[in-house]
DNA sequence: TCTTTATGTAAAAAATACTTGACAAATTAT
DNA sequence: ATAATTTGTCAAGTATTTTTTACATAAAGA
């Protein structure tokens, strides 16, 4: 399933899947791939990815 | 740097490393791995985690 | 229009998470 | 004491994440 609070807090920053990408250190398509929701990142990628959008773990990839 | 967080977590609950692993569906090495920290779980694998200890995202994997 | 930027997707290769099996040291229980 | 359980660790293999290269479409700007 899609990761639409990601894709918000990314629309929320105005960045670009590349520009996300950058600040992450990963490709364009790792990020585009997480978006998209058909994988499972590591945790350090998505700690990267919460920092570079100020958000935690719990608010973008925690499911209850 | 070691978990602590989620050894403490663990021992609230009373189970071992292999119970845990059980529950979580991976290997008993894993869990050592992860509390020993060197390395970098998939986030499946901590929701999995902190599912089967009652626990979020931030309270276990999480850091400011 | 024409150009540039952003996104979606795919396949092969590289990097690394995770498993299995095994052994020793440390705890806990009897 | 000693038996059983738990933990730490290692090495080799398998599975999956991530990269790289590439192409196509959509949106935005000049």
């Amino acid at each position: 399933m899609k990761n639409l609070r990601l894709k918000a807090a990314r629309a929320g920053k105005d960045y670009s899947q590349q520009q996300l990408a950058d600040l992450c250190g990963v490709s364009r398509q790792t990020i585009n791939a997480i978006e998209k929701g058909d994988y499972n990142p590591t945790i350090n990628l998505c700690i990267a990815i919460c920092k570079a959008l100020d958000k935690t773990l719990d608010e973008l990839f925690w499911e209850e």
